[in-house]
DNA sequence: CCATAAGCGGACCGAGCGGTCATGTTATCG
DNA sequence: CGATAACATGACCGCTCGGTCCGCTTATGG
């Protein structure tokens, strides 16, 4: 599994390096922000870039990938949770603290994703249904949401608050309970669509 | 104010047809959808697309400036409305229909945006506020809530469907019910951030 | 300390972009 | 109908992008 030859020393600092220049440039100017930039804020060259990563593409899954392992950690603890209600908001409250700024959309860009990009995603999208079906039952999620409806609005509160200019950091944290209070039984109107199957 | 001489048969034609070339390819494609791509679809020359408009945004422009205007028209209308929730709810189910598919987001790009299109958004921000306004007083959206939320909420039940490989054309529609159940007043918690103050 | 392989850098390439322009075409009107 | 101004066209320009490549540097193990 792990590499036979262990990374040199220098080579393993670069690649830190990339990888923390890349998530910045990727939050702060979204997934066009070019390589050659990115290279530069890493303070190395841009060959580096493609010594690491083969692909620009490559380099976003190494982020993606990381950051939904993580999320996922996290959430496999919260499914132990003893209130499901609150074990659910704190979920989508790290998943969107981590994707601060912007989307980095990596459910879009159909096809060409990876396969571990695929694994991940997968098992995320099992958590999350396991968390909904759980506040579901407890009775702080309505009966007629899924685990996909969550997926699919685990991101809108980022994005929403990305349109205002100079947006306070934790303005995404309104749209996360505006949304979720939308999620609640109290208020809920029969929905006019039925959920997507998949996901 | 009107141009002092009117244009030549074929020349109107092919404004036309740029204009719904333009909008067919930039609700498919997005933003990045190429100047080339347009004219090919509209059946003209590359060069004929700058005769009409000196740039790729002011292409844009007009085709925002256009649905914005039909939008805020419609909320003229429903300003005066019997059943302000209703008003409110019949707006935002315009304002989603009318962008469909991809959001078009207007809103963004700041710095370069020609003045007509901050006249007609500011028009429009106008109305959501005295739509949202009435239907608070009304009982049907919390205390808590203002108009600059619903601004930034509008535009997130097509960005929440967009991310679904082959969705429904009105799948947006259930997380427009989702999202404005969150805005009534039965299901409100107390919100953790204060609303934007601009917009 | 040296030999060597791993790593690095940046000039370079082809593709695609928005935008321009000289040349050819056509609607319009006296 | 003919003169002319308005219009259309697509080759072309400059630029930036992702990705390549080869000559140079440097960490590493014996």
């Amino acid at each position: 599994m792990s590499s036979p030859r262990p990374l040199r020393a220098d080579a393993a600092r670069n690649r830190q390096s990339l990888l923390a220049a890349a998530a910045d440039e990727f939050a702060e100017r979204g997934l066009d922000a070019s390589v050659a930039d990115i290279a530069r804020r890493a303070g190395v060259g841009k060959g580096t870039v493609f010594r690491h990563f083969a692909t620009k593409d490559d380099l976003l899954a190494a982020i993606v990938i990381d950051r939904i392992d993580t999320l996922n950690t996290v959430g496999e603890k919260l499914l132990g949770a003893a209130d499901p209600g609150a074990a659910l908001l704190e979920f989508l409250t790290v998943a969107a603290h981590q994707r601060q700024q912007r989307d980095l959309s990596f459910l879009q860009e159909a096809g060409d994703l990876s396969p571990e990009v695929v694994r991940v995603r997968a098992h995320m999208f099992d958590i999350v249904h396991r968390l909904v079906d759980r506040a579901r039952d407890y009775g702080v999620v309505r009966a007629d949401v899924t685990g996909a409806d969550v997926i699919l609005l685990m991101c809108a509160p980022n994005y929403v608050a990305s349109y205002v200019p100079d947006a306070p950091p934790d303005l995404w944290r309104r749209y996360l309970a505006i949304i979720f209070d939308g999620l609640r039984p109290q208020s809920a109107h029969p929905l006019p669509h039925p959920p997507p199957s998949v996901l």
